[in-house]
DNA sequence: TTCCACTTATATGCATACATATTTCCGTGA
DNA sequence: TCACGGAAATATGTATGCATATAAGTGGAA
């Protein structure tokens, strides 16, 4: 009948879009240091763009939290304790915990199943081949992808936003991993984790619901672990 | 030393947080149906101000998920289904449920214990009263006071925000209560819930977690069976 | 009649200029 | 020396006009 019209097309990205993407990937790629001024004007010159889309692109990115007020109504880039750090993988277990037992409860899809097995394949082989430094950006997709899969799989838009924005805190983004070098003891922890994301995939089949959520909240605890343990080097003291 | 400088004092209110405000609650209070075109260029001659802080506004409740996407990349007021509403009740139980847990775990400080109470202590009066229709608001802010408390008690800002998140909802706001008539069922519902905050908090304080996590999940399950069965009455078919 | 191409209309995207709020910096006075 | 007050500087807040993308309308040809 009428056409569909809208939104899947988007065959034009807003100037506002673009700065914001970069922004966020400046500021959680940590090139911005906590507490840089993200000043309008500066910025607007840098991009080539007037202040406009610059002012839009800054308020999306303190909607997300990725920014704190500054001096004139200005924004800075937030500087985040390893207490929030902390909080926001304590918020993942909880999220990440729900949608497992969720999962165990009504059941996977054959498509979503499919999926998660195709994720504990590939981290198999990535672990039987030593998890090669050229390979870990292989890892860390490998491991967004498995947890992303199960997320999405609940179809909560709630809780994937909440997910989504647990996962913009600097530090407590799986995007740091390259940050470990690869020793033995961190292939070590690799291989265990991974023997979460078995474990917490088995019981999810098995229609373990409890089991499931309290595989899931234990594998993102030892996650932050990991990351406190580094991110402890980073503290303002 | 040098001043605090910044937030707190507030003494200047933007017109885009103004506009903000009163198009968030034109759309919670359901002024607006689901579908309703907001357009820039009437609202900002409604409201004697320029597109400008429209725009602004409109930017600010889409990311709060009140509006969709419309026509020209313009924003309509959302349609929530009944299957989103029981989302949002979903993980309000899980997140109010963790908060629970939490506070049963590190323990209630005398403030919050104190302010805790004052609500119990509020919504028994109330009851006792017949909850007479002219004190509904009352029953509302104290219910609003009893949650809010325990939330931020927790001292976690993603959990806060979260939750805060779970409320912009239409039909799952807690400011809907006022639509169920007080009838004798319906004020047998009001204690009923009274009963779980006289639980809830009981059980936190003799620092049973699991329980406590449980009777709120519960609570919130409770409350999602009374607005679903209001609900459906608003659904598109 | 139906479909396609083109034109027209309209609402948003962006740039720019100006208004205002806050901060900083001086200068004055005690 | 320090406190106070006011002027200047600066960054954000808002208004306005133009550019552009998208939808709607129009007309002609098959």
């Amino acid at each position: 009948m009428n056409a569909p019209v809208n939104d899947p097309k988007a065959g034009f990205t807003p100037r506002s879009e673009t700065a914001a993407v970069t922004l966020r990937n400046r500021i959680l790629d940590g090139e911005y240091a906590p507490g840089t001024p993200l000043q309008e004007v500066p910025l607007s010159q840098e991009m080539g763009v007037s202040r406009t889309p610059i002012r839009e692109a800054l308020s999306i990115l303190s909607k997300e939290g990725l920014l704190e007020p500054g001096p004139k109504r200005s924004f800075k880039v937030k500087t985040f304790t390893l207490d929030e750090i902390r909080h926001a993988y304590e918020l993942r277990g909880c999220l990440e915990g729900f949608a497992c037992r969720h999962l165990a409860e009504v059941g996977l899809s054959d498509e979503v199943d499919a999926r998660l097995e195709a994720c504990l394949r590939h981290g198999d082989e990535l672990l039987a081949k030593g998890l090669e430094a050229s390979r870990q950006d292989e890892w860390l997709e490998m491991n967004n992808e498995l947890h992303a899969t199960l997320v999405e799989a609940c179809e909560n838009p709630f809780l994937s936003s909440f997910v989504h924005q647990t996962h913009h805190v600097p530090l407590a983004s799986a995007r740091h991993v390259h940050w470990y070098a690869m020793d033995e003891r961190n292939f070590d922890l690799a291989r265990k984790a991974h023997e979460h994301h078995h474990g917490i995939v088995q019981a999810i089949r098995d229609r373990q619901s409890a089991r499931a959520g309290f595989l899931m909240e234990e594998h993102v605890a030892y996650s932050f672990g990991l990351v406190s343990e580094y991110a402890e080097g980073f503290q303002p003291k």
